[in-house]
RNA sequence: GGCGGGAUAGCUCAGGCCAGUAGAGCGCACGUCUCAUAAGCGUGUGUGCGCCGGUGCAAAUCCGGCUCCCGCCA
């Protein structure tokens, strides 16, 4: 029997679920529902990389373990996928693998021994103990080059990482390095040798590029004394792992790979290259080179078989193609989806919208769209159209295709083929292209394709009209026959659709009142005429309700607002919703060293970006215009915060000391504390007015104010800033 | 700056390697039907192959140059 493993990347337990998580998985789960009908015996896995740096001060900030805290966006996830049924309970993953759990320290350990007995292809160690010395970025979990981060104001003075805009930690401490370098040569010939296993070949070029440079050593350790949470190194306690060595190689300690039961290792995992037994890592563009270059190598140097393809998809995006993040205020929330669209909806607008491996919007108004023309008007009312009719005409039972040689001759002058072959094989052909399609994973062609069948039947309904051939007694049979081939046809759609809408596609089943498994049928084998004939289409109900468009924004909106701040305890996560992130990597998205985590806005409701921002009824910002002599007096400054903290028992205040350029620092109140965490502001350089009038708040003098974007209704603040270094103190004019 | 991908109808995309009268879906307009979820079917709409030049009887497709967007890298 074939075996078929697939992998999510498992997230990392930094952010709460996002769209990225859910498309990430939302595609492995059809893929696996569709391996699993094709015959093949499958292993789903999804997950949660839970160790390092960003998880300790995620914790920290909520006064949390970072056990308690992980175990938190663990539950957090994990309801999330139960309520879209992606959990095993319905169908979905297999495992939800943990980085924390004991088994996997256990593997990594030995995952870590075999490296470091392994020769690398040029005949050296390939792990090696050194000395890394470093500009280092916690939130990016990287060190960083000399043109990734902003060098410093004054002399003395740590850089900033041009991504988080935060100081950089000089890191220098004893390190184990695998030597990546040695492995180029290798790993290009696995590129060349399979051309499909990094997929697709826009990436593939991207990574070969990148090998062909050359590659460096990579540091594989920290000192625990630097990085705590994370696993330690076998036989040398005072180092931990590098968070991308413990996560990548969960895909087999997953499998039990190395312990006492290894059977799905043994099972799932390639041991050669065929298609027999195959294993997809389903990513996100942003962690290619993790999986395709580090990956690729460590299996290298620890003797296991490669994995079948590494298959990177492209991100959500906003109407301006910015990455749908808290931050930005963009971002979607999925719990609303799904109350407001229902999992089916959800999952065919992803895999459907988006073509695979490329970047794709993501707004309400498309969703809606693609329910109501997609959903109600094309698979819902054929549906509905066609067992009404069965009902009507035929008692509720599926009437038999046969049309007597006697009614032949009545079926010709209504226009009706005596035999379903025509129809049978526009069916097989779609079917086929279906089927290849989906094996490509090019969703939405395969999908396209699927839809080319229903509108066939809905032009034969049309061309045929049975609620004419019911009114003559002669035309029984054709009218019988005409039905028929509509369910019939139904019938292969449920099969197709399964993976994709697995209810809805039950649904249908069993309005035709199917008692196989409907998983178990392989779309490919299909057969013309595998409904029986007296079977009881039961009673009709719409499968997906049309939208009113006006009104299910207005309903959006309506639910954003309240829940708008719900999150806010949760976590700090800075959260890009790249699509499957890891966080590791995924936070080196651009995204402000924030907590800013409410969206009370629904930014992606408009049509454009005009929209998206609640307008107030201020008309075209005429009103209140001032002289230029009014503006001069406002005498805003660049000012670089030198210490931020919370004043006690103030929800809303922060208290900052800025660099102003003058003599003395001054302190400076700031109504933030909802939304930044002070920690994560120091160093940075804001705007501030200068000349604003000492006032006390909280019994503290307030020598000025910050500058900040106010969003939504909420007001929620967003820190002005700059893009390129500026002296403390520049006046802005 | 180097490499890679892209620029096709209002929108989302096919076609491009093997050059031969510009495609699909959505949207929009009109017509038609009434079994059906204001759904279906038909017709039309769109005056679109980023720009310039070359080779060819013929170029979205091949060649050269350019512009813009995106990705990876530096």
């Amino acid at each position: 029997m074939n075996t078929f493993y697939a992998t999510t990347p498992i997230y990392y337990a930094n952010s709460l679920p996002h769209v990225g998580h859910l498309y990430t998985t939302v595609v492995v789960d059809c893929v696996v529902r569709a391996r699993r009908q094709r015959g093949a015996e499958t292993y789903f896995l999804t997950g949660t990389d839970e160790h390092g740096t960003n998880v300790q001060r995620a914790a920290a900030r909520t006064g949390k373990t970072p056990k308690e805290h992980v175990d938190y966006i663990v539950g957090e996830l994990q309801k999330m996928f139960a309520a879209f049924q992606l959990d095993g309970a319905h169908g979905g993953y297999d495992i939800f693998m943990r980085t924390t759990e004991p088994f996997h320290y256990r593997a990594v350990a030995e995952f870590w021994r075999a490296c470091a007995r392994a020769q690398t292809p040029k005949g050296r160690e390939a792990i090696y103990k050194g000395f890394y010395e470093g500009w280092f970025c916690a939130p990016c979990a990287t060190f960083k080059t000399e043109d990734e981060y902003a060098k410093p104001a004054r002399e003395g003075e740590p850089p900033t990482c041009l991504i988080h805009e935060t100081p950089l930690d000089r890191v220098s401490e004893e390190s184990y390095f695998f030597r990546l370098s040695d492995y180029d040569e290798a790993l290009l010939a696995l590129y060349d040798a399979r051309p499909d296993f990094v997929r697709p070949d826009v990436r593939r070029n991207e990574v070969i590029s990148f090998v062909k440079r050359g590659l460096q050593d990579l540091s594989i350790s920290r000192l625990k004394s630097s990085v705590s949470w994370a696993i330690p190194v076998p036989d040398d306690p005072a180092h931990t792992v590098y968070i991308w060595l413990d996560a990548l190689t969960n895909y087999i300690t997953a499998l039990g790979w190395s312990s006492a039961d290894d059977t799905l290792f043994q099972k799932f995992w390639p041991h050669t290259q065929d298609d027999e037994h195959t294993a997809f890592h389903f990513i996100g563009k942003d962690i290619l080179r993790q999986h395709a270059i580090y990956w690729p190598a460590f299996l290298m140097a620890a003797g296991i078989e490669q994995p079948t393809a590494v298959i990177a998809h492209g991100t959500w995006v906003d109407q301006a193609a910015r990455k749908l993040s808290k931050t930005l205020g963009n971002s979607i929330d999925i719990n609303l989806l799904r109350r407001q669209f229902g999992i089916d909806p959800v999952r065919y607008f992803l895999l459907r919208e988006m073509v695979f491996g490329q970047d794709s919007n993501f707004s309400y108004e498309a969703l809606i769209a693609r329910t109501n023309s997609d959903l109600a008007s094309g698979l819902g009312n054929l549906v509905s159209r066609t067992l009404t009719m069965i009902e009507r005409y035929c008692d509720g039972r599926v009437p038999s295709d046969d049309i007597g040689e006697a009614q032949r001759l009545h079926a010709k002058r209504a226009g009706v083929d005596a035999d379903a072959q025509g129809l049978a094989s526009a069916v097989e052909l779609a079917r086929d292209q279906f089927v290849r399609l989906l094996d490509e994973h090019a969703f939405s062609r395969a999908l396209e394709t699927a839809w080319t069948i229903i509108a066939r039947v809905d032009k034969l309904i049309s061309d045929a009209k049975p609620w004419e051939l019911a009114k003559d007694k002669a035309q029984r049979q054709t009218l019988n026959a005409v039905l028929y081939r509509a369910a019939e046809t139904l019938r292969w759609l449920a099969v197709m659709l399964y993976p994709f809408m697995p209810d809805s596609a039950r649904a249908i089943w069993q309005h035709l009142d199917q008692t196989t498994e409907i998983e178990a049928n392989d779309p490919a084998k299909l057969t013309w005429g595998g409904l029986a004939a007296g079977t009881s289409v039961g009673a009709v109900a719409p499968l997906f309700p049309r939208l009113d468009r006006a009104k299910k924004m207005a309903e959006i909106e309506k639910e954003l607002a309240p829940t708008a701040g719900q999150q806010t305890a949760a976590t700090n996560a800075q959260t890009p919703a790249t699509s499957g992130a890891h966080a590791t990597e995924a936070d080196a998205v651009p995204s402000a060293p924030s907590n800013a985590e409410t969206s009370p806005q629904p930014p992606m409701l408009g049509a454009t970006e005009a929209d998206a921002v609640p307008s107030s009824a201020a008309p075209e910002g005429v009103v209140n215009q001032i002289e230029i002599g009014d503006f001069a007096k406002v005498e805003l400054r660049v000012g670089e915060v030198l210490t931020a903290e919370r004043i006690p028992k103030s929800d809303k205040l922060l208290r900052f000391t800025v660099d102003l350029g003058e003599a003395q620092p001054r302190q400076i109140l700031a109504g933030i504390a909802e939304h930044y965490e002070p920690e994560t502001l120091v160093g940075r350089k804001l705007i501030f007015v200068a000349n604003l009038k000492p006032r006390k708040l909280r019994g503290l003098e307030s020598q000025g104010m910050v500058l900040a974007a106010s969003v939504g209704d909420e007001g929620k603040p967003i820190l002005a800033t700059f893009t390129e270094d500026v002296p403390n103190g520049a006046r802005l004019k």
